[in-house]
DNA sequence: CACTAATAGTTCAATGTCGAAACATTGGAG
DNA sequence: CTCCAATGTTTCGACATTGAACTATTAGTG
């Protein structure tokens, strides 16, 4: 069809390796996120919960850089988690600006019931790269995100 | 702070990699299509535009697995870029069950426009890794990808 | 101390996104 | 040929997502 460009080898390498970052991340994505739907979270909700599990109490912009989404997008995940009373707000007293997310009980008990799964299918998903593979891949993917400051 | 779990060496490697395979991949898409506001194209748009440029005329479904969406996504962006006469649908004579969607010579010369700077900054971004490095990337996020069936 | 710049969070409009249900069309089994 | 399973597309409701405009609060500069 219509190939008005003449792509270099270069470019054709780039291409080649956004797409497959892509598609890995996909793959990887539908085997561990697809049981979402048993405990009835979004990806988003998910993400968030599992960095306040993990790493407790948390104004939203931080958590915002957390999950890689903007402050507005935060909003919204948060009040949709907050009416199913899995997190709570609590503005901070030292600076009125800020509003720290915590997770509640239920919030807790909800990631215990599904994170020894998601962990497994995790590990499961990059059984297929050998122990080297899987350390070469780290390092690969932490300079490429680092190298762009 | 609440750490219900003992999370193994195995399974932190396996968090650590998701979150670098995130990380890298949102800094790269970051740097090289945040100028697709100039075009007023989405992400999305400018992803089933560049397939259809670079491959041709395609039945809707078959973009949907392109671009890594879901069928009822497809005809939200499709229609927004036919309000914009950037595409074409064409129902198909053959087997009236598929509907082409053809890229316009508007669409075209949107492309056109944009392509090159993205290119080169496409290639940028991976300059941080050598040659071989990007090679070893593509050939691990392929295995990753494809190792999942 | 007052004013201003910076920062955290919300709101809004537009678009994206999914999954399930519905509809249209086709192909295959009996 | 007829029915039915399979496939392509659309619709719908709920939620996600962004960027920009806006409010509240704080910190810094003169």
């Amino acid at each position: 069809m219509s190939i008005g460009f003449k792509i270099s080898e270069k470019e054709k390498e780039a291409l080649g390796l956004i797409i497959k970052m892509h598609r890995s991340l996909h793959a990887v994505e539908s085997k561990t996120l697809n049981r979402l739907v048993d405990i009835k979270l979004t990806v988003s909700q998910f993400s968030v919960l599992e960095v306040l599990y993990h790493l407790g109490p948390m104004c939203q912009s931080l958590l915002a850089n957390k999950v890689l989404k903007s402050s507005g997008n935060l909003t919204t995940v948060i009040d949709n988690l907050e009416k199913r009373e899995l997190v709570e707000r609590r503005r901070s007293t030292e600076d009125r600006r800020y509003i720290d997310v915590h997770i509640t009980e239920k919030g807790s008990a909800l990631i215990e019931e599904f994170f020894p799964g998601h962990m497994e299918r995790l590990v499961d998903v990059f059984s297929v790269l050998t122990a080297a593979e899987r350390k070469e891949l780290a390092r690969l993917t932490k300079k490429l995100g680092l190298g762009q400051s």
